[in-house]
DNA sequence: ATGAAAGCGCTAACAC
DNA sequence: GTGTTAGCGCTTTCAT
């Protein structure tokens, strides 16, 4: 196997990078004590960790972790879906996953996948680096390909969507309750002609908070409550609140399936039809991004705490990567409902919490 | 080498991966013939790569990149590296490269930085994983850590940013043009007190926003400009633009940065001031993100074309990744001075494009 | 504590 | 066109 087959470019830079062969060359050590100087908890003497590390400076050597992955079986990687961002929600999720994961060891390989289209084949592709995990943010897989993880051992955690099988870990804000507490904010705030926009048909995420508003809702005898379409994009959630807003009986109270959409909806609502929410009409979104505090928007909204569903994210892929027992779980992980100037307050439940409002109501909201 | 010297897991669900191995033998082939039928353009009978193609399905193969690439020295994965995303701006870039990459058969292996911070280790460590390029988006890397890159022939293109070197190719909106645009278009509007909210400094970016504002400005007789720093982020940006509203000489023009923090001033100014952009004062950005054309907020800004910018980051990194001399190129991409309600208009010099307005002044900026 | 040797799963000559 | 063979750079027994 001549190497030098390959004709040589004058004035060639790229070099084969050091190996940890030429570090122990130079170091006058095994290749083998090299490997160990980088192993954590490898048993190597003072004086060979010294020497194998200057000869590893004076080569520029940097361990190749492809080969120790092929080896190891393990790449410290963790293959990250998320649909496009529009949704900042989403932005804000991938970075707090992306840091939360660098500081127990792992990267990300990531891929933005269609919102809507399948994700299988591209995940498909993944699977060929051997990612140690995989977390799909507000993105789901056919049970098909979930169960073909399982079977690999390979750990899947669902961030902001759950499978109708439950064979993957899931980990989501309180959709339902945060739905209903909506619903019930909003019946407290005397109104009377309600609007659901909803996500992506179909998500797990919008049928359990459509589910919660609605049946809420007609669990109190509330009839005939608007329904539109926003796919949680821009443009979609435009049109929606437009053909609420102009229906004849129009609706006082818009609930939208995330606070992107509900932004969308207050935009609408001022500058499309001279209306001032929290007054004119309420509208109240879902997820607390950042934008929903900004002055200018003021939206109501049940949170969904990033950090903490993160965690709950790194918790349990820590306990899958060491190895444990598989068991799928599905943390629901409890929000509060903000309270700013985009919807009506009630005359009562409002309590004030860290630097805002939120609203409780008097009793838990009862269960169906 | 015993593998079994480890105890099976009763109900292990682990199996060791099918591997080319396996396939070969349940097709009655060579390995290599599976390896061929994998890759694209090898000569393989027909015959031969059905059989393959069936015992691999049967077995559920898939090739191990992580091996391929140990051999090949191509990972066919581009390091990013994204500061947080707060700034929607940096999140739209990402998810046009991440499909654009795609598309070309690459993946991307994501780190997020600390904006500040300087970004050198952790880049260190992607560099164990073999990419074939790095993209860093406004994130600069020390000039030592580039020449190591360039040694090593990696591509590294800088979006968004450059570097003082020049080492690295940089990809970046008309900064200079840009900002000295802004400035005519706010002295041809008649404003008197100017005022600039500058990003992270010493970026290059504000570097080149604020000498283009500045010297046109003062190049004619304009004195006096207020100038506070932003950071770029949502609560510095704020505390300047406020610091800024309370003077009692109250600036009546403001350009920021970047359009994140305009969108901060737009809400300051609004709802902290009771002032009314477009009348009361003028606020530009830089940038044009999605959310500078809502309704509520009608933006003027300069754009920056992200898809064009992404296409020319995959246009360098192509020719770079197919082994060409790598050359470090500085690309900059024109945009367009967007104009919308945030800022007072000039009498002249609009016209109609697209489905908005622009602003050109009668002659090309000077260069001074 | 250290070195020798055997692979990890694959690609790429090379012979046939 | 296909099988054989020699590694890619590393980790991991196993002896010493």
């Amino acid at each position: 196997m001549g190497r030098k087959s390959r004709v040589t470019v004058i004035g060639d830079l790229a070099h084969r990078p050091t190996t940890a062969h030429d570090v122990a060359r130079l170091a006058g050590v095994s290749q083998s004590a090299v490997s160990r100087v980088y192993t954590p908890g490898a048993s190597v003497s003072p004086e060979t960790r010294i020497k194998v590390m200057e000869a590893a400076k004076r080569l520029g050597y940097r361990p190749n972790q492809v080969a120790r992955s092929l080896i190891t079986r393990r790449s410290n990687i963790v293959g990250v879906a998320v649909p496009g961002t529009e949704n900042p929600f989403y932005s804000a999720a991938l970075d707090a996953l992306s840091i939360a994961l660098a500081r127990i060891g792992y990267r990300v390989l990531l891929f933005s996948v269609d919102a809507i289209a399948g994700s299988d084949p591209i995940l498909e592709e993944v699977l060929r680096y051997r990612v140690d995990a995989l977390v799909l943010i507000s993105t789901s897989l056919s049970s098909h390909f979930a169960d073909e993880c399982m079977q690999l051992g390979l750990p899947v955690v669902l961030f902001n969507r759950k499978t109708d099988s439950g064979l993957a870990s899931s980990v989501t804000g309180d959709n339902l309750n945060g739905a209903r507490m909506i619903a019930a904010f909003l019946l407290a705030g005397g109104h009377k002609r309600f609007a659901f926009v909803a996500g992506v048909e179909h998500s797990s995420t919008n049928r359990d908070r459509e589910a919660g508003f609605l049946s809420y809702l007609s669990a109190r005898k509330v009839r005939h409550i608007e329904r539109r379409v926003g796919n949680y994009s821009t443009t979609a959630a435009e049109a929606a609140v437009r053909s609420l807003l102009e229906l004849e009986k129009q609706p006082d109270a818009i609930f939208c399936a995330n606070d992107h959409m509900a932004l969308v909806a207050l935009n609408v609502a001022q500058v499309g039809f001279g209306l001032q929410p929290g007054r004119d009409i309420s509208i109240v979104g879902f997820d607390n991004i950042d934008m929903a505090g900004w002055p200018l928007f003021g939206l109501t909204t049940y949170s969904q705490p990033i950090q903490t569903m993160i965690d709950q994210v790194i918790g349990i892929l820590e306990r899958q990567l060491s190895g444990e027992a598989a068991v799928a779980l599905q943390q629901v992980t409890q929000g509060e409902l903000i309270v700013r100037a985009s919807a009506r307050k009630p005359k009562t439940g409002l309590s004030q919490s860290g630097k805002g409002w939120v609203w409780r109501p008097r009793t838990e909201p009862a269960v169906f």
